[in-house]
This record gives C-alpha cells, structure tokens and sequence, in this order.
DNA sequence: TAAGATACAGAACGAACGTTCAGTATAGAA
DNA sequence: TTCTATACTGAACGTTCGTTCTGTATCTTA
C-alpha cells in the first residue's frame, strides 16, 4: 500500500473515530460536522472528500459497529457453553467492549427524525436492525431446543430481549448509574427467572 | 373566568396538543418552532407569548405527560388486585391510552443532547425520572411484601422495569410492529416467571 | 366611550447548519 | 524533473433554526 492510501486511510479512520465519539455522547442532529472538524483537525471539505454525506458517515459507522459487534462476539461465543451463560457474555460485552451502545440510542434518533433519508439508507438500517432480532431468536430457539429455557415464542422473546438490552442502556445514562455490570446481570436474571414467587422452589443468588 | 382568558388559554392548549404531537413523531430538536405554528394556525410570536422558549414550551409538556400518567393510573389502580395484574395493567395503559411513551424517547434524546440547557430544566427532568423509579419501586415492593414477588433487590428491579418498558416502546417503532399489546404481555409475562426451564413445573400461559 | 392591558401577527436577525467549490499541497508515475 | 491524480483547505452559499421586536387588534375595566 502507497504511503498516500495509509494516509488517506488513517485520516478516514480518525474521522470515523471522532465522529462516532462525539455521536454517541450527544446524538446524531446534535453533532455537527464543525465540531468533527474540530476534533479531528482536519477540514471540512476533507469530511466530505471521504464521506459523501452527514447521513453517509452515519451509515458508514452503523455498519462497522455491527461488524465489530458480531466480531468481538464470535472471537468470544466459544468461551460459554450453555445459553444462559452466552445471554450473560452478551450482557458483558455490553457493558464493557461495547460502550457503544448509546450507539443503538444514536440509531433510533436517526430513524425516528422522521425527515426523508435515502431510500438505501434507510433500508440498510431496518436490516441491521432486523439482523440482531434474528440472531436473538436463533440464540433462544437453541436454548429451547437444548433444554435450557421453555418453550416460549421467540419471535417475541427475540424482541423482548433486543428491548431490554436498549432500555437498560438508556436508563443507566440518564439515571447516571454506577455499577451498570450489576444491573445487567440482574436484568438477565430476571429475564432467566422472573420475579414471582414459585413456592417451594430455591432459585437463591 | 373571561372571554378572553378562556381564548388565551384555549390557544395555549392548542399549541401544547401540537407540540406533543410533533414532538412524538418526529423528536425534541426534529421539530421546529415554524412547524409548530403550521399545525396551529397561530404565530411565531404568539407561541413566545405563551411560552418563554423551545425549551420551556418542552417541560411544560412533560411535566403536563407525567401528570397525566398518574392521573389516569390512579383513577385505574383500584381495578386490580394483585401487583401481578397491575403490572399487566401498567401495559395495558401504556400501550392503549399511552401513545406517548414516544414521548420518553425525545426526553431521552433532550436529555443526551448535551448542550447547555438550563440548570433547572434539568433538575426538574431527572426528577421526574426518579419519580417514575421510586413508583417502580414501591409497587415492586408491595409485590413482594405480599408473597407475590421473590424478595430481590428492588432498586435494581425498578429500573430494570422501566428499561424493558422503555426499550419496548423504542423497538415497537423500529421494527414497525403490530400486535404491540401482545408484545407487552410476553414482557411481562416473562419479567414474572422467565424463560429459564423449571424441571417439574407448569406455569402455561 | 376612553384607556389600558392582553393576545396575537409577522417581518427581521443572527447564529448554526450541511454542503459545495475553487484553489493548493503532495506523493507517485512518467 | 515534469506531470497528474489524489488528498486536503477554508471561504462562501443557501437554508433553517430559535428568538426578538415592533406593531396591531381585541377585550376588560373605569
């Protein structure tokens, strides 16, 4: 590779960088492509030399953080042996690999401005999204087959569990929690568990 | 009351229902002041007559939201008679006559935009939130004075409680979901007894 | 009915935004 | 070294935004 390309490459990747950073603290609207400008040191123009649009940096860092996702998870799934224990290596990576997932909170403001985006992009998302409930789902649909979890609709269970994982991670920001490793291991409990009563059972922890 | 404070107020409430309305649809910082005075026929000026700013106008609507949520629960509550059936109960409202959870999305998203909002508009959010909380957290309390619930840690319970209620609303409208009170029941009904196998018990449906 | 307060209109403003573009520097090819 | 494609700069543009301000109509009160 050139020493041109390694720049220009190194220089998308810093952009991507900042730009993701300072979108996960503040959101999509709320990140102008000034402030990129003043994190990274580069240009303006130099933005949209390497991404075409606000909304193509955007889609650009939903799709390497889905792939990163998914990598970190395989490099790592091997690790647990029963479901149960991969639903409390997701919550982990969640919390610590991944403290992006005010990036899923990133995601749902974009989705949701309403305000015409490009068919394409918009399609890409709504796959992605789709993409995580289906890999939930095959997730649970072994758990029941191996015996682990009952017998449930996963196509719900899928969603439920999807919504969870984002609601947690919006609460714990804007309650400000400590201890969020915590939290998430209680909320699989509980979604392993419940919460009612079952007399003369001893599910103690 | 006078004609005129009647009108005042009426013009008031029109541009609140307005606001709401956009504001749910689109998010907090989507929705412009210019938008706002289309779909009331009012002014621009008018808008800053009868509230001090963007921001001001938002409050108002949340504080209006919150009140109403207890409102219409507390008028509902004396219905059911366990804190199991209120829990469905909460659902139950927050699909039907709560429309609005979109609401607590663009408080999210209010709440994430950083920048600069004024120090008691804040407080007077993260109130509201620990509010909702410490209603969680009572009701999850009573469950388990009761013998309804297993006696966890309910600080992590309520909040575990308000993400799934949260993340379910966000992901309803994400993936485009119908049957969404279905959904909600699955929750709940998975928050009470899990997905975890039980060897020896039955708790069908 | 006159005076004054209240309710509303809409033009104007300055700031912030995403995007474009003419121009410059630089590294690789010839 | 000269040429050219690539990488980058930063001023400029056209919108859109929240907010302000001056002016006007309308209702209440004296």
């Amino acid at each position: 590779m050139n020493k041109k390309q390694q720049q220009s490459e190194d220089t998308k990747r810093r952009i991507a960088e900042a730009a993701k950073a300072l979108i996960m603290q503040k959101g999509y609207k709320s990140t102008s492509i000034e402030e990129i400008v003043e994190a990274t040191g580069s240009s303006k123009g130099n933005i949209y030399y390497h991404f075409k649009s606000k909304e193509g940096l955007f889609l650009y860092l939903i799709e390497e953080w889905d792939l990163e996702w998914e990598q970190k998870w395989s490099s790592k799934e091997h690790q647990y042996t029963t479901i149960t224990d991969k639903l409390y290596g997701i919550a982990d990576q969640l919390v610590f690999d991944d403290l992006n997932h005010p990036f899923s909170k990133a995601l749902d403001e974009f989705l949701n401005s309403s305000e015409s985006m490009s068919e394409d992009v918009e399609q890409r998302i709504t796959q992605i999204i789709r993409n995580r409930l289906e890999f939930n789902q095959k997730l649970l649909q072994q758990g029941i087959d191996q015996g682990e979890f009952e017998n449930h609709n996963v196509e719900h269970l899928s969603i439920i569990f999807e919504s969870l994982i984002a609601g947690l991670s919006q609460m714990s920001q804007m309650a400000k929690l400590d201890n969020v490793l915590a939290l998430y291991h209680s909320a699989i409990r509980v979604l392993l568990y419940g919460i009612a009563k079952k007399p003369g059972m001893n599910n103690g922890r």
